[in-house]
DNA sequence: ACCAAAAATGGAAAGCGTTCATTTTGGCCG
DNA sequence: CGGCCAAAATGAACGCTTTCCATTTTTGGT
């Protein structure tokens, strides 16, 4: 077989492919992907470029995906906390992406855009500018690590020998999931709490 | 050849010969391990389950060594703070492993003590038996996103187009690994204060 | 002294990502 | 309307990976 009649790949049914498969817990990788399309894995070069050319595919796709519901206007700690939320949802949506998107170098424009939306937000609240990168640094590791902590089985949790506390505490505590919903609130609320505190003392 | 005079091999040799590995920066393979051994990859299954078994023996020898320094007997916050500063110098001290080891599924016993330890620790300070769990996992989910930070080359912070705020920042910034520790101090900072906070509130 | 288990190996299978040259098709320019 | 070029999918192949199996040799215990 040589040239389709009219082109069965694009960037946007390769992410999507890409997408189902990670979703569908099966192995993920190119030839996976090309499996799914229907098509040999070199005919995926002609849109992408190779397997991490679609795991930025993927990012960027799901990164907007989630980002573009927000609306802003809103007061700047309302806003931070929208973009968390969207980022967050974006985890627990496609838990299986997120051990993918957290070792990969970002390259995709939405994403950078994210960050600098966020820093302009958190300039224009008045924080100190030499302060404010390390502010969103915070907070995407903050976002990435409870996303990753979701994404990882229950049985990190589950001890083989004998415990001192943490088996008679994981008998009558909710699964995995939950707690980490709970620790994404809490810590949400903490950090949300420090920088208002913050921005109180500094900004004036 | 057939089998050695003395075994050349031993989960200790491994995991220090992957560990060197890894901070080598070269790829990481179960080949590259064995070739680093002076020995044929399958001799490596007589002492370790495949490369995720290696990996497991590198996070357990890294986390034992980091972990053991500490003494315990300080106050709840100290010792939380230097369990987490532990861990924290494991991530800035083998960047390179960071990426395998927060993707994989923790089995090491080691670990496991660790959160036990922590659990405890917080039982002890009294908090609310049911909320220490979610604690521990927001711990745990800020330190590893911080490492993961770390880890992630600069490239991330370089944006190609025009941004709003951020290029100007960047241009007056600190490098991404100074911005990653001062994020990391303001965080842990953020955290352990509201978890005081807390316990000043419900523990009475 | 013998026997079972351990340790390293050679060989090989299966799969991966990737590159290359080739074929066929579609659309554009003259 | 015809001819050429670029795009898209392919087959074949490469080098690499992890992993399993049977084989050989050595050690240590009884």
């Amino acid at each position: 077989m040589a040239r389709a009649e009219r082109p069965r790949l694009s960037p946007q049914t390769i992410a999507d492919a890409a997408i189902e498969l990670i979703d569908s817990g099966e192995p993920f990788g190119l030839n996976a992907v090309a499996r799914r399309l229907g098509v040999k894995p070199p005919s995926l070069y002609n849109h992408v470029n190779g397997l991490d050319g679609i795991i930025e595919l993927v990012r960027g796709r799901l990164w907007t995906q989630y980002q573009e519901e927000l609306d802003d206007g809103a007061p700047w700690d309302a806003e931070i906390e929208a973009m968390l939320r969207a980022e967050r949802r974006m985890y627990t949506g496609h838990p299986n992406a997120v051990p993918l998107i957290a070792t990969s170098t970002v390259r995709d424009e939405g994403v950078i855009g994210s960050y600098d939306r966020k820093a302009t937000v958190l300039v224009r609240a008045g924080f100190p500018e030499e302060e404010v990168l390390v502010l969103v640094q915070l907070l995407d590791a903050f976002a990435l690590g409870s996303g990753l902590d979701y994404a990882a089985p229950d049985a990190i949790w589950a001890p083989t020998g004998p415990t001192e506390t943490l088996g008679r505490l994981l008998d009558a505590a909710p699964p995995g999931r939950v707690r980490n919903e709970r620790a994404f609130e809490l810590g949400l609320a903490l950090v949300l709490d420090g920088l208002r505190g913050r921005l109180a003392r500094t900004g004036v």
